[in-house]
DNA sequence: CACCAGGCAAGTA
DNA sequence: TACTTGCATGGT
């Protein structure tokens, strides 16, 4: 009944915020607090991040020369509620590495360049993938780039709007080919999205009284 | 007790 | 290229 996937999804974006309202995402007050959540929250609960993040924020420790400056050992003790805590703290440890050595240590100027010349140099720093890419050019650089994550994913696949064996950039594309690139809106369409998936599309599915329940009457 | 959570990289064939 | 496995805590 849909002459195209742009008025789908706006649609659906619609559905979810008619629904739940706007999510005032992400949830942390700096855009280097953005990075270490996203680093942190990779496969873990955000309950156990925020965990994390409290442990560091009780310590002095959301700030970027402090990460810088804190040992490993340390911020391994302190990040442990997150989980796969001796990676993360090498990932996190990875991108100040990064930052120091090609931007003299100045985060700021880190994130000042245009979204997909960003995203593609933090996918070159290692414990940095596609999704976490993503999330830190949307939310901490506060520019243009679509975030997909599990729950995006299980909700476009369980109703049929992708296949199953869709990859991360081939999902990410259906969203980018066919909107308008606005900052606020990808912002917001990604936390609906997370925001459904906590309460209807886990890996044990409550579909009862799901919002997006309308859409399979097309 | 088993299974899951807002991934990613390294290893195997 | 296309799977598989390790990483690890805390909630259900």
């Amino acid at each position: 009944m849909r002459s195209n996937r742009t008025e789908l999804l706006q649609d659906i974006y619609a559905a979810l915020y008619d629904a739940f309202g706007p999510r005032g995402w992400w949830p942390a007050k700096t855009p280097f607090e953005v990075v270490l959540g996203a680093i942190l929250t990779q496969n873990t609960a955000w309950k156990n991040v925020a965990r994390a993040i409290e442990n560091l924020r009780e310590n002095n420790l959301l700030g970027f020369s402090e990460i810088c400056a804190v040992p490993a050992s340390a911020l391994a003790l302190l990040i442990r509620p997150s989980g796969f805590y001796n990676q993360k703290t090498k990932k996190i440890k990875n991108f100040c590495a990064h930052v120091t050595e090609h931007r003299e240590g100045d985060f700021d100027r880190f994130l000042d360049q245009d979204a997909d010349t960003l995203r593609t140099e933090l996918l070159s720093i290692r414990g940095i993938g596609p999704e976490t890419a993503d999330s830190i050019v949307l939310y901490a650089a506060g520019k243009p780039s679509f975030v997909v994550d599990a729950y995006t994913y299980r909700i476009f696949s369980r109703h049929g709007w992708v296949d199953e064996s869709v990859a991360y950039d081939e999902l990410r594309e259906y969203f980018t080919t066919a909107l308008d690139p606005e900052v606020a809106f990808f912002q917001e369409f990604h936390a609906l999205l997370v925001h459904t998936g906590h309460l209807f599309c886990r890996k044990k599915p409550l579909c009862d009284s799901c919002p997006l329940n309308v859409f399979f009457a097309d």
